[in-house]
DNA sequence: GATGACGTAA
DNA sequence: GACGATACGTCATC
């Protein structure tokens, strides 16, 4: 790729001043007519370069092996489109220098995953489930061919056009949708309904009804469809948008809008224009007119009977008659969704809430004075693009107000809403929420958690409650029964689930089938997990609607800028030694404890309390947690630490001036309302995850000084050389550098070995620790030294004084260390590194990446 | 408020 | 590629 670059850079010269943006002529004569074939042999005439491994006609070809498309040919005008199609695994790359950047990246984010996005150069790629994705918020085929041959700057491969709609054939053409409490299924294409009704089962469950609306028996063979116009959400307003203009001072803090510059607005405007149709297709659904009578077909199918399908023979006292009765309701919306799905026809789920005048609406909307942000705004419209809702998820970074948008939706589908979160703490923040932002009256908000247990009054009203409370299978207390039989009883208009990565675990994922909701919105900041069990959430939610770039958030100042290193701490030759022959626990200990480790920290905590920064320390292992804390003389909380005593350290944090650093272990990660820090420090992170390593970054992207002049975040992990701290460190992230983090890695810090403040100076002191850590585990059997009070802590872990399990002892050989050896480069910004990386999220360290696409491919049925 | 049981993440 | 070992959470009970 970067060997196209060098050609490119040659002959850019005589282009300069041509046409680097297309310009509306030049796009009329490129236009290439829907359903074109484009064979891409018979467009390399001219290109002799024949690609053979191993006699590359030039000198750096090799380097990149099959990645290596300088065969393909250019279009004339390739400067001014922006990407790059590989014709082998759907990767796109985008060259994010382009004018046309940000709208092309629209797209692409509409249609494709994310791999991976650092500043200049952004790479995606097609999966299947992107591009189920795609047609679920509007697009069509032959529209997403179109616009990506319009941006590529070779022609789509054949083989990418195949797949595009091989993949989109079937997915989305056919929809489930309430309305007025009856189930259709509705397509805009009336042949693959009359398919569908060839369908034995499915046309068992179909509805037919004659002129007075009396359900009758559809005569054999009926094939006729109900005929409607296209539904638009022309005149659906999502609260908070209308108000954007003239809301530009006294606004909450948190909520501003940044007028943008006149210049800055031409410019805007400039771009737009120019790329004109090819954003209109993704706003086709919201605004074309209905002049041309598009229309929609569909057929009623039975409704089901929410508690009576989920438990047919749930009384002994049904009569046989009443029991087949109930089984016949079997025919119903849920199994016809299930067989659509079967035969890969799925069908995805839509609530046309405005038209339900079965359920109660709810009295609720945003307060006049709340506004949300533009990407807000377009998250949302991804949601109501049609004027219904669409379930599905939409990905946020952490403090771009996620909440606020499901606060919006909930305003805009005014109907009773379950809102799920993790943690009872978020329970309460929830609410809090609802109240600040919306016009919802506090007795209409209910709290499910286990010291609380409301319901609100009237017909119709929200509950916040947590997964655990809601998927729990055990004993309940009596209280907890009956709210979980009124929450299951009745019919939700929406369910909004926090934080939806946890959703995909076992015990959790059954929420979603237990609770009947017309419309399910997910919210997450980082969609990943280290299993496998991400993908279920396409079919457990719905498709992704949207995600926005943190990279962009930050540039557009919502989130804070943030400068990411990570601090390679040799280890002292003893620890080494030790490092080499412990058991890994013990190992763990070692990295964690290296003296050199401890001496940066304290260094980096001096030069940012100086800076005037709040600094936040990690440790994942609490041993360290406390012995860095003690050390330090800093304030610490983790798991054990009493509500209160949280509180007051968290306060002193906040607003005492002398308390500028606080140690946390993961309870920070999660359950911990974080004051406003502006730097973090990462001391032990084992384990690659990915999430964890957001979810921190996370912290300080809320801070408060963020739009001051040159502001920047600090984010720093401290990893110790030749360890397999260093293989963990990498793996985690990746996250970050795919939303277009760069990783500084710094080997020196400077001034460090001449300051004279740090600890473990001597020789002697660097000997005592090591004993230490070596006979922590001693000690932790004791369990004495650990559970006694000390200044600051207050433990009350009962965890500490459980006997600590009989360690393993293992034998040591040089291939644990393999973690250290691919990364034998020094002081370089990842950055480049992860950018061709053909490393997918949520596969990492799959080489067989292009395998795996292929096999999804054909392997469908 | 301490404790056990159980679930989650990795 | 399953397995791990650990910290932490919630809920219910005593």
């Amino acid at each position: 790729m970067s060997k196209r670059k060098i050609d490119e850079a040659s002959t850019s010269e005589e282009e300069e001043d041509s046409d680097v943006q297309l310009d509306d002529e030049l796009q009329l004569r490129l236009h290439v007519p829907r359903n074109a074939n484009l064979d891409i042999s018979s467009l390399n005439t001219g290109h002799n370069e024949v690609v053979i491994e191993g006699q590359k006609s030039d000198l750096i070809s090799h380097m990149f092996g099959k990645e290596d498309y300088t065969y393909l040919p250019l279009k004339k005008d390739h400067l001014s489109r922006p990407l790059w199609i590989s014709p082998e695994n759907g990767h796109i790359i985008l060259e994010g220098f382009s004018p046309i950047a940000e709208q092309a990246q629209d797209f692409l984010v509409a249609i494709s995953e994310p791999v991976s996005r650092p500043a200049h150069i952004h790479e995606y790629k097609l999966t299947p489930y992107s591009l189920y994705a795609a047609v679920s918020v509007g697009l069509e085929t032959e529209d997403i061919i179109e616009v990506l041959n319009r941006l590529s700057k070779v022609p789509v491969p054949e083989s990418i056009t195949q797949f595009i709609r091989q993949c989109t054939l079937s997915y989305g053409k056919v929809k489930l949708v309430l309305k007025h409490n009856r189930y259709y299924v509705e397509s805009s294409h009336p042949e693959t309904l009359q398919m569908l009704l060839k369908d034995q089962i499915i046309s068992s469950g179909r509805i037919v009804r004659d002129d007075n609306d009396q359900v009758i028996t559809a005569p054999e063979g009926s094939s006729a469809l109900l005929v409607n116009n296209k539904p638009t959400g022309k005149d659906l307003s999502i609260p908070g948008i209308q108000q954007q203009q003239q809301q530009q001072g006294g606004l909450e803090e948190d909520n501003e809008k940044k007028p943008l510059s006149l210049e800055e607005q031409a410019k805007k405007q400039q771009e737009e224009k120019l790329f004109g149709a090819v954003v209109q297709i993704d706003k086709e659904d919201e605004e074309d007119d209905l002049d041309e009578g598009e229309q929609v077909h569909s057929f009623e199918i039975a409704a089901e009977q929410v508690e009576k399908l989920k438990n047919p023979c749930i009384s002994f006292r049904v009569s046989l008659p009443q029991m087949i009765d109930r089984i016949l309701t079997l025919r119903s919306s849920k199994n016809i969704k299930k067989r659509c799905n079967d035969i890969d026809y799925p069908m995805l789920e839509e609530y046309d809430f405005r038209n339900d005048t079965v359920n109660a609406n709810l009295e609720i909307d945003l307060k006049p004075t709340t506004v949300i942000r533009p990407y807000q705004e377009k998250s949302l419209s991804k949601m109501f693009g049609n004027g219904r809702a669409r379930s599905g998820i939409i990905v946020l970074p952490c403090g771009a107000g996620k909440t606020l948008v499901g606060i919006t939706a909930a305003c805009t589908i005014k109907k009773s809403c379950l809102v799920l979160c993790t943690s009872s703490v978020s329970v309460m923040q929830w609410k809090q929420q609802f109240l600040q932002w919306s016009s919802i009256k506090e007795n209409q908000i209910a709290v499910f958690t286990s010291d609380c247990k409301e319901k609100f009054s009237g017909s119709s009203g929200i509950v916040i409650s947590t997964y655990s409370m809601v998927a729990n299978k055990r004993k309940r207390s009596y209280d907890a029964q009956k709210m979980m039989e009124f929450l299951e009883s009745r019919e939700w208009g929406f369910l909004l689930l926090d934080e939806v990565h946890v959703v995909p675990a076992n015990m959790f994922r059954t929420v979603v089938t237990t609770i009947a909701a017309h419309a399910k919105l997910g919210l997450t900041a980082t969609l990943v997990r280290e299993d496998e069990k991400i993908d279920d959430l396409n079919f457990l939610i719905g498709p992704k609607l949207y995600e926005a770039n943190w990279m962009d958030l930050a540039n557009k100042g919502h989130i804070a800028n943030v400068q990411c290193a990570e601090i390679w701490c040799p280890m002292t030759p003893e620890f080494y030694k030790e490092y080499l022959q412990e058991n890994s626990r013990k190992r763990t200990l070692l990295y964690v404890m290296n003296p050199k480790k401890f001496q940066a920290c304290q260094y980096l905590i001096q030069y940012h309390e100086t800076r005037g920064d709040k600094i936040i320390v990690f440790s994942d292992n609490v041993y360290a947690l406390v012995e860095y804390a003690k050390k330090l003389g800093k304030p610490y909380i983790y798991g054990g630490t009493g509500q209160q005593e949280r509180m007051r350290i968290l306060q002193n944090f906040q607003y005492n001036p002398a308390v500028n650093t606080i140690f946390l272990s993961k309870v920070g990660d999660t359950s911990i309302d974080l004051p406003e820090a502006t730097c973090l420090i990462q001391i032990s992170s084992h384990y690659g995850s990915r999430r964890q390593e957001a979810q921190r970054l996370g912290r300080i992207l809320r801070a408060k000084r963020r739009n001051d002049e040159g502001f920047n975040a600090f984010f720093y992990s401290l990893v110790s050389r030749d360890t397999q701290e260093m293989y963990y460190s990498t793996k985690r992230q990746q996250f970050l550098i795919d939303q277009g983090y760069a990783f500084k890695v710094i080997t020196n810090l400077e001034g460090m070995d001449s300051d004279p403040n740090l600890v473990f100076r001597t020789h002697q002191e660097q000997m005592d620790l090591l004993k230490g850590v070596l006979l922590a585990n001693e000690a932790d059997l004791k369990d004495e030294e650990f559970g006694t009070v000390d200044d600051v802590g207050r433990i009350t872990d009962r965890k500490v004084a459980a006997k600590g399990r009989p360690a393993k002892r293992s034998v040591t050989t040089s291939k644990t260390l393999a973690g250290g050896d691919n990364m034998a480069y020094l002081e370089y910004s990842r950055n480049s590194g992860g950018q061709f990386s053909s490393r997918g999220r949520g596969q990492a360290g799959s080489s067989k990446e292009h395998h795996a696409f292929f096999k999804k491919f054909l392997g469908r049925k």
